[in-house]
DNA sequence: ATTAAATTTGTAATCACTACAAAATTTTCT
DNA sequence: AGAAAATTTTGTAGTGATTACAAATTTAAT
């Protein structure tokens, strides 16, 4: 389930009680196929050459409801940009504070944790759950150690 | 660690790197004495009685050069506001979107989670790590039972 | 005391995101 | 099919949290 490739973007949808249209078709499929974790406004730049008659606030409407409705997440990584994320499967965000790239990671670690009873033992009805961390990414930590 | 209380701000701000000053004591002891993980803004309201001539840019530059230093927590679990806490042991947070508050929890699950060499292990450098849950607190899912 | 360095302050700007209402599209009903 | 209702999309205008910046103030150094 890791890699939604040959996942129908239309059952999809479906499947999580969004009804199919064009844009909303569009930007399930870019997530599908960009696991770089865009921000609305790549989303948009990127599908606005395709659908010129594209709006931004159907971006971030789309995105809403399909986060809403569980179909993508909706990360808080980036504090300066809502990421998201067309693979729903239980795993953790990283986000490099240098070139500002978002990576998975921490499948295992995730799974464990949704798991532990403890975390919903507190009284609290929990919906979302994320692991976010931040630093430096081994690419920059390369380049950065090259450069000097 | 957990409990502040009885540290003494102005070590407390040396020991991290910082030099103290009236206004980062007045927003380190009241970031000691709240443990409500208040908004940049809501430490400037409160604080701005008691110290008059305070300016917004000031909490906002002080808040970011204490989380820089590692002094406190810049919490990114409420995605309009970003939080704060001077509680930096590792724990993770609990923000309720129906009152909009903020709960600890998880200390042993975070210990757990930061002890795991796996988290690190990646290639990257972590230099932050936060558990952040959304869902809706037992409080708000009592008043809603009650109202019905 | 003077000069330099660090900190604080206020205003103006940024920019991600949302509100809202009109326009366009899709669905429903007869 | 054709009209009416419901849904979706669009564009503009706004909001509001955060930052940029430069002047003013405070603190430290010579």
């Amino acid at each position: 389930m890791r890699n939604n490739v040959d996942v129908n973007a239309e059952d999809y949808l479906i499947s999580h009680g969004v009804k199919p249209s064009v844009q909303r078709l569009a930007i399930m499929n870019y997530l599908f196929s960009h696991k770089t974790h865009p921000t609305a406004d790549e989303i948009y730049m990127s599908l606005h050459s395709e659908i010129v008659t594209l709006s931004k606030t159907t971006v971030y409407n789309t995105l809403k409801l399909l986060a809403e409705k569980g179909a993508i997440l909706a990360l808080g990584v980036d504090d300066k940009n809502m990421r998201f994320d067309g693979d729903i499967s239980a795993h953790a965000h990283f986000f490099c504070t240098k070139c500002g790239r978002v990576y998975d990671f921490g499948f295992e670690i995730m799974a464990k944790i949704n798991s532990l009873a403890s975390v919903s033992a507190e009284g609290y009805r929990i919906d979302d759950s994320q692991l976010n961390c931040k630093g430096i990414c081994s690419e920059c930590a390369r380049l950065e150690a090259e450069s000097e």
